[in-house]
DNA sequence: CACAACTCTCAGGTGGCTCTCAGCAGAGGC
DNA sequence: GCCTCTGCTGAGAGCCACCTGAGAGTTGTG
C-alpha cells in the first residue's frame, strides 16, 4: 500500500457524482487523486501533474475521450489510460484500445472491477510496483491474470459477479463487510434492487467453494459476511 | 521479455495513425520504436540509433521504400527489413526480399501479424534471441516457420484467420482474452464490423480443433475466450 | 470461365446469468 | 419454550450472450 503513496491517477468526467465516487474508491485505496470536469482540463492537468494513469470519461463535453488521448500522444506522453464508456458507444470506437496497454470499462461498472482494472494496468506499465496477480487466504487462491480460482488445488468456475463478490471478500478477509458495503463496491453503482441479492449470491459461493473442506465464508448475523477460517 | 529490452526498432510511414499503431503494439512487446515519416529521415535514423530491424512502408512522400534499402545497403549497412506494401502495388518488385533476411506484409494487416513477422525475422538474424518457433499447450502444438498446426499428432488445416486466432490464444494460453482484444489483435486494423465475428471463427476452430479430444477453446460468459484443458 | 476457398453477415435457437420472491430454518430475545 | 427477525435457498422469469447453419460476396486458381 505505501509503495502506492506516490502513484498518481488523473479522473475525468463530468458528471459531478462519478468523477467522486471513482476519486473516493483510489484515494481509498492509497492512491493520489485529482479530478478534472472537461477534456481541455484533462490535457492541461497531466502536462502539470505527469499522473501514471488517467481514468477517462469518452463523452466530454467539449473534447471527446480519445481526442484527449491523441492529443497526449500528440504531446509525446505515454500515459496509459483507462476509458469509461456507455454500453451502446463500445463496440465500434472502441477498436485499437488494448494494444498500448489502455483498457476500456462499460458504464454503469462497479468500483470493485474499476479497481481491479486500474491495478491491472498499473501492474503492466509499472511492474516493480508491488501488487501481486495472486491473492490467496488458507486453502483458498486466485490468480488475476487467468482468473482462475482454486480451492485446495482444485479449480473452481465461477461466474461474473460471483468471481467479483469472492475477489473482494478475499482481499479483506477476516474483515467482517457489511451488506451494503459489499452492495457499493461489487454490484454496479447504478443497481437498483436490495440487500438481499447479495444473500442469494453468498449462497452460490458457498455451494461452489465450502462444498468440500471447512466453509471459509461465514455469517455475521446483523453485521455482514466475512471469509475467515472457523479457528483462526 | 527482458532480452527483448535492448532491441531497437525503426518504424517508418508517413501516417502518423499507422507509425502509432505499429510503434504501440511493439512497444508493448518490450521492443524500443522509433518512428519516422520520410524515406530520408529513416536513412538518418539507422546511421543514428542503428536498429536491429526496420519496419518501412513502400510507399512514402519523398523516397520509396525499396530506395531506402538500397541507399543503406550501400551505406554497407546489412538491417533487415520488413516491408509494408498496399495489396494491389509491387508483387513482383517485393519477389526475392526474404534471400536477404527481409519480408514483407500487405496493407492492411492485422497486429498480431506484424508482431509474428518481425519475431520471425529477429530470430533469423539474431539467433540466440529467444522466442520459440514453437508453440505448444496440452497435445496441441503449432509451428510458426511452416504454419503447422497438430493436435494429438494429427495434422489440422487452418484458413489463414483461422490460423491467427489459434496462434493468438495458444500464445495466451490459460489467459481469458476478451473479444475486443482478439479483435484488435487477430483482425486487420481496418476491420469495421462488430465482435459476431470471433463467434463464427470460434465456432470454426472448434469443429477443426475440437472435433476430437478434449475441448481446449473454452467460452468465458460475458468475459471471452481461453485455451485451457478444463482440468487444469 | 467455372470452381473452390475464404471471409463476413445474419437470424433463429439455446442456455447461462442475473435477479426476484416466497417459504423455511435457525438464532436470539423474552 | 415461544416468537420474531434475519438469513438461506429452491424455483423460476426475463434477458441477452453465444452458437451455428445458411448464404452472399470476394478473391484466387486451374
Amino acid at each position: 500500500m505505501s509503495e502506492r503513496a506516490g502513484t498518481r491517477i488523473l479522473v475525468v468526467d463530468d458528471e459531478p457524482n462519478i468523477a467522486d465516487l471513482v476519486a473516493t474508491a483510489l484515494r481509498y485505496e492509497g492512491f493520489e487523486v485529482e479530478t478534472e470536469a472537461t477534456g481541455r482540463g484533462a490535457v492541461d492537468a497531466v502536462r502539470d501533474r505527469n499522473p501514471q494513469l488517467v481514468v477517462l470519461d469518452v463523452m466530454l463535453p467539449d473534447v471527446d475521450g480519445f481526442a484527449v488521448q491523441e492529443r497526449l500522444r500528440s504531446d509525446g506522453r505515454r500515459v496509459p489510460v483507462l476509458f469509461l464508456t456507455a454500453r451502446d458507444t463500445v463496440e465500434d470506437r472502441v477498436r485499437g484500445l488494448t494494444l498500448g496497454g489502455d483498457d476500456y470499462l462499460t458504464k454503469p461498472f462497479s468500483i470493485d472491477e474499476l479497481v481491479a482494472r486500474v491495478r491491472a494496468i498499473l501492474r503492466r506499465t509499472q511492474p516493480h510496483e508491488a501488487s501481486p496477480e495472486r491473492i490467496s487466504y488458507f486453502d483458498l487462491e486466485i490468480d488475476e491474470a487467468t482468473r482462475d480460482v482454486r480451492r485446495a488445488g482444485r479449480r473452481i468456475d465461477l461466474s461474473p459477479t460471483e468471481y467479483v463478490l469472492l475477489r473482494y471478500l478475499l482481499v479483506n478477509a477476516r474483515r467482517v463487510m457489511s451488506k451494503a458495503q459489499i452492495l457499493d463496491h461489487v454490484w454496479q453503482y447504478d443497481f437498483g434492487g436490495d440487500g438481499r441479492i447479495v444473500e442469494t449470491y453468498i449462497s452460490y459461493l458457498r455451494k461452489k467453494v465450502d462444498a468440500d473442506g471447512v466453509p471459509l465464508i461465514q455469517t455475521v448475523r446483523r453485521v455482514g459476511y466475512v471469509l475467515r477460517h472457523p479457528e483462526d
